[in-house]
Formats: structure tokens, sequence, C-alpha cells
DNA sequence: TCGCAAAAATGACCAATGGTCAGGTTTTAT
DNA sequence: ATAAAACCTGACCATTGGTCATTTTTGCGA
């Protein structure tokens, strides 16, 4: 009995090595340009054995992208908890987001450099995408808390289900960070940086919320 | 001096036979699919001739995002001409831009299958940037057309530089669309049509934009 | 009209890369 | 010790963007 539980166990460190070698590949080289025989050879191994464990190229990619979702949602977690006022933990919450996807070249190059859509295919394993999925809903949680208490505490104003409300104010900020990360904005166009360009995002989005949806007049 | 005219003439149309024939092949076959060689049959030509005309694949893909965006900037232009108040007047401009995205089905591909920064390349002729960037202004002018209006109208209030408050609107509301349009959002998030979410997003933008950026308030 | 040079077009070829799989090596169980 | 199972290897395969030697077409001057 022991020696399948050893080699549960060994089948998943090489697992991981095999992940460790691809980030660090892919952190080095980008993400296009790194090739699996590249990654092999960081792991010090064939490239057939990578298929031995994962699919396929992008089943790597989303392997790793699982493990950046896990570790942000912990940092956001902190945030929700934190006893700052809601409008300032929503905007903390979202500086959270774009700090982790500036220290993380990884997180970086997939959001600027990835079609994340493309890389849920049917030939990623399904428990892969369920991580996928899962994670996500964790971080859709931790901002609906952060909504929630601002309603209830005056702060904030909803204009239709909670659930639609926060999903808004989340694509509205991804999206935004994609823009700023996907070196979409032309030369010259704007000085600032982006920090400040996300931050002011935010807090146009927050006086947004702070303004009952009914008036309809100026001022 | 007819014969070099002509010429010219038909080097051009062959120029824009290729690009029809690879917007059909694009939108029959989905971008990532289809292959040079795929575009070639379109055309009815080898594939070598399609490199006399385009330099590479993503030179082809700017060509024809250029058409699109010069199509887009005059609906665009249209709305801003309109004789609407400035906050209907901005969530219509954008709106312009999501069913313009919705109706045609290459712009829609680009927006959700590319990333489109790989496509500024340096192997992509410098003219083409240059439209890019030329067409992406003139967005960006209407816009803050728009802004100025209602600014002085008591509408908006500005927090920074009127360019820079612009571009964080564009860069919101693109990214909101590029979010809804890459399959960005798990299954079972939202049950509201895109059109639904992305006017709420509008609406928040523009309630943000209403209210003065002193206050530190609820209510 | 003909011959030649230039321009345009062709399609076989090349290099690169994700993925496959027959064969080799190692481990396990009896 | 032996056979079977598990693991790993690296040559091979199919595909595709791009190249380039060759062929075809065009334009011009005699």
């Amino acid at each position: 009995m022991g020696t399948i539980q050893r080699k549960e166990r060994e089948r998943d460190q090489r697992r991981k090595a095999i992940l460790a070698s691809a980030r660090a590949a892919f952190v080095k080289h980008g993400i296009a340009t790194t090739t699996m025989e590249r990654i092999a050879q960081e792991a010090e191994l064939a490239k057939g054995t990578l298929y031995l464990y994962f699919r396929s190229r992008e089943e790597l990619l989303m392997g790793l992208l699982a493990d950046d979702l896990a570790a942000l949602t912990a940092s956001m977690t902190t945030v929700a908890e934190s006893p700052l006022a809601p409008p300032e933990k929503l905007a903390s919450a979202f500086r959270t987001f774009y700090t982790y996807s500036q220290e993380n070249q990884f997180f970086y190059q997939v959001m600027t450099q990835t079609n994340i859509g493309l890389l849920l295919q049917p030939n990623c394993e399904t428990s892969i995408i369920a991580d996928f999925i899962s994670v996500n809903e964790r971080l859709i949680s931790l901002v609906e808390g952060i909504v929630s208490e601002g309603v209830a505490a005056g702060y904030f104003f909803l204009h239709g289900p909670i659930r639609t409300v926060v999903a808004e104010i989340i694509i509205a900020m991804k999206g935004s960070v994609m823009i700023l990360r996907n070196n979409l904005i032309p030369p010259g166009w704007v000085t600032e940086p982006e920090q400040v360009i996300l931050h002011d995002i935010v807090q146009l989005i927050i006086r947004g919320l702070g303004r009952s949806p009914s008036p309809t007049q100026a001022n």
C-alpha cells in the first residue's frame, strides 16, 4: 500500500517541478515564444514527458494560472477583512489586483499576451476549468461582500441585483487592467502612470456607486 | 505615363481583393484557424503572392482592422453630432461601439480572439501602425468633444485634465467590451444580455462623472 | 512583330513547433 | 529471476508562416 502513495507523491512532485520550470521559462522568454522543447530543457526532461503530465500546452498554462489566481484570492481576502470603509476597501481590492499583476511576471504576461478564453478549450482537463471557475467565484464573492457592506452602510446604491452590479464592476475594472497592460494605449496618449489611471477609474466607479441611479438632473 | 497609373490601380485592386478574401475567410473559419493557404485559395492566388502585398499575416490583419476602425469612426461621428444631451450622447457612443462589434463579424473576432498588441509588431508597415494610431486619435477626439460639452453644460465634472479623464473613460469601456466578448465571464455568472451589462457600466460611469470628486461623505 | 528585360505570379521547399508513439529503461510484484 | 507495468525518450509526423528559384506575363524599343 505504501508504494502507491509514494508513487502518487512522486508523480505530483514531478508535475509541480514541470510547472515551476514552465513558469521560469515563460517569465524569461515570454509566453508566445516559449516552446515546449524549451520548457522540457528547463525541466531536464524529454519533451514527450511533458505530455504524460499535461494534455497540451494550454493545460500547462492553465495549471500555472490556477496557482496565481489562488494567491491573488488570498491577497484579496486580506483586503476584504480589513477595517477600511467600503469605498476605500473597494479601491484597495482593485489596487491589490493591479499590484499582483505587476509583481507576478507570469500573471502579467498571461494578462497581456494571452487570450484566456482560448485557453479554456475542450482539451483542457475538466477539473482545471472547474478550478478556474471556482477561484473566479471566490473573487466575485469577496467583491460582493465589500459592495454589500457599502450598501448596508449607505455608501453605495444598487441599480440592479447585487450579483449583477458586482459583475459589472469587476468587468469594468478587469477590462481596464487588460487595456492598460495590452499596449492598447497609443503612444503619448496618456502621460500618467498606470496606477494613477487605474485609481482614477476606480474612484469614478465608486462615485457612480455612491449616487442613487434615480436622478436625471444635472447637479 | 498611362501604364504606370493603370498598374498602380491594378495593384491596389489586387490588394483590396486579397483583403476581401481574407475577411471572408476569417469570418467563415475564425481568425486563429484561417491559414494563409486558405486565404490564398479564397483569393484564387498562390500563397506566395500574398507576400507580395503584405509582409506578414499580422499586416494583413492590421489592414482589415484599419478599414473597420475607419467605419466605426464614421458611425461615432454621427453620434457626436446628434442633438442629444451629453450623458445620453456618451451612452449612445459606447452603444455604437458595441453594436458595431456585434454586427461586424471580423471586428468582433479581432476583439475576442486576438491580442491586438501583438499585431503591432516591427514587421508591420509603419504607415499601417500610423493609421491605427490616427484612427484611435479620432475616436478619442470624438469622445472628448462629448465630455467637454457635458462639462460646459454642467452634466459632468473633471477629476483631472480632460484628456486624461477621456482616456480613462475609454479604457474602462473598451476594457469592458473586451471582457464581455472574450469569454472571460465564467458560465452562469451573469444572466443579463451583454448590452444590458454594458449599458449599466456606462450609466455607472456617467453617474460618477456627474458627481463632483470632492465629497467624501455618504449621501 | 519580335526579342529582351522587368515585373508579377507560382508552388515546391524550408524551418519551426505542438503533439505522437515505438522502443528503451526502470520499477514492481510474484 | 522473470514478466508485467510504469515511466521516459527522442525520432517522427502534420501543420503552417514564410522563402525563393523558376515560370509566366507585361512593357518597351527596334
